[in-house]
DNA sequence: ATGGGTGCAAACTGTTTGCAATCTG
DNA sequence: CAGATTGCAAACAGTTTGCACCCAT
């Protein structure tokens, strides 16, 4: 289920002019061997590094996530908790799109081949290297809709 | 160009146990004459409010753009500048997604009807009420490309 | 040995909140 | 008049940054 193989990643940062750390090694392996569907916000991921026993700074995870968004290998995802969450980014299979309640957070997923091919389209003829295709639907579940009888007040 | 009248939507907010007033109004008419394509962030709206010659606070501007977003009135953009932006919500037409370059974060525009569609299909069937469904396309634009022969770090 | 990477703590930015005063219905 | 809304200032959360030390290449 791994993309890279440690040394591979470090191949690739090497032709890149990065170098390959523990620690950018150690995040990469969590993001791959991650369940499918899940997604960790920086916290999220300095808790698990630091819970097996990893002796890494919240600096460096945030420092890790971005390399790795901006060498396309995660998505950066904006839900609805007010931080971000990342997940690999499996451009070809997979691929995933987000449907969130604005009122109680709960997010779906499902997948839509014709999304990624329309949006692909899309920047292609714009000249553009795509690194990631999210449709996002915010609206309000069905709980809550029926919760809402009762006019309320947002937060 | 205006969807809502000062006073209907005053009847709306009243019906949903809101009140209306005049920063209220205020907010909602910007954006209801706000070119199409524009979108403004919380701080942009609060200056243009404040050269106005109005009277208002950031907290009340964030307040208001939360209740608009509830209400469904606005749709809130996560682009590449590290703070939302807000613009109208056209749901039926003009309606219009984005493409944005993760690196100088040049920002496009572009309609789909289809994937509307798709995502309204979607959220049916999971029994949302869809209040907006945008497609986000992050990538590296041609420029950035070309002038990234050259390993360059993020950031 | 060179310069990229890390950890730490302090700074920063956008956003939220508590409270007293004010305005709307 | 009751209760929703506002402005202010202080608090907050997540993220970024400067710098001295460390470690891959």
């Amino acid at each position: 289920m791994s993309f890279y193989s440690d040394d591979v990643w470090k191949a690739e940062l090497n032709a890149r002019g990065y170098r390959s750390t523990p620690q950018r090694q150690k995040i990469l392996n969590i993001f791959q061997t991650l369940t499918q569907g899940n997604h960790l916000s920086a916290e999220d991921l300095h808790d698990l590094l630091k819970n097996d026993g990893e002796r890494i700074s919240l600096s460096t995870v945030y420092r890790t996530l971005h390399l790795l968004v901006y060498m396309g290998l995660l998505r950066e995802l904006e839900l609805a908790e007010g931080h971000k969450h990342y997940e690999l980014n499996r451009p070809m299979r997979d691929h995933h799109h987000h449907l969130v309640c604005v009122q109680c957070g709960q997010t779906l997923e499902f997948q839509e081949a014709n999304i990624d091919r329309i949006g692909q389209g899309q920047a292609d003829s714009s000249g553009y290297h795509v690194l990631d295709c999210q449709l996002m639907l915010y609206g309000i579940c069905s709980d809550c809709r029926s919760r809402n009888t009762a006019p309320t007040a947002p937060n």
